[in-house]
DNA sequence: ACCGTGGTTGATACTCCGTCTCAATAATGC
DNA sequence: GCATTATTGAGACGGAGTATCAACCACGGT
């Protein structure tokens, strides 16, 4: 059933058994430059060539496949990472919105404790952990010194 | 500073030198009736009389000022809780939308072995569980003998 | 090489959640 | 009672995403 896992964007699209069209080559090739997370608007913008709902139906296509993972930001911004394992988690800078992972999932340490205390059935759940990454932190000491706006 | 902890959703306003309209006693008063979460259209359906942008200013007042909180569904459809303690975290149940709280912050536990990973600055987090609550589990139970869809 | 099938596309309308605008209105201080 | 100011509400607007639907083109079969 399995069929030999997919490497690339690409073979597993094809592998799902969905065409591999030029707008989608074109999204898939754009996706997978910008490992670090992308928003929708963002591959729009960047292939006017390609059609809005092309867009928001092959990041939906890669959804369902597993093969991008869906991050919400602090204030509810969408953004789009590679998914490179099945599970994780990431922070994600809230200045340039960098996406990182983390699979240490202790989270499950927390599931654990959560299904003895509660009577009914947990299904999912959803971590984001805010941060401001290396680079936009070295910024922010380096403007913080001249003028506060 | 603080001003005496506020005990009810009408002192937080007041509190806060916020007016306490009649259209704001009617959202507390519906919110208040509602522990275990509401949505904003949710409001906006059973106080017709107040306009939707009062409904959502209020929502937003009453979540800057920390009397209520804002989930995010699997789907990313936004709910809201009445914010019982400072910080904590919920299970929300995917049928019915039912909130409830989970204090033991082990969250702070993961955090504490990502702060040590990660070269950036840990703003904040969120962390939403979905679950199945007793109820609606229950249904599922008896309602899955019968007929499929 | 040609054709038919149906998966894809893209323009556009639409939904949902929420914010902004702005004139009208209500609450408060004096 | 009046002025000041916060607040309201209708509706326009915005971002994110979906639905529609005719046109299209990729591919398998012949």
């Amino acid at each position: 059933m399995v069929t030999s896992e997919p490497h690339t964007l690409q073979e597993g699209i094809e592998q799902a058994g969905h065409r591999l069209t030029y707008p989608r080559q074109a999204i898939l090739d754009l996706v997978a430059q910008h490992p670090d997370g992308f928003t929708a608007e963002e591959v729009c913008a960047q292939l006017p060539q390609v059609g809005r709902a092309t867009v928001y139906r092959t990041v939906k296509l890669l959804l369902d496949l597993g093969l991008v993972c869906k991050m919400t930001g602090p204030d509810g911004a969408p953004r789009y990472t590679l998914s490179v394992a099945g599970h994780h988690h990431h922070t994600l800078c809230v200045r340039c919105g960098a996406a990182a992972d983390f699979q240490r999932c202790t989270v499950d340490l927390i599931l654990q404790t959560l299904r003895a205390e509660t009577a009914g059935v947990i299904l999912g759940h959803r971590m984001e952990v805010y941060v401001l990454c290396p680079r936009c932190l070295e910024q922010e000491e380096t403007t913080s010194s001249g003028s506060p706006t």
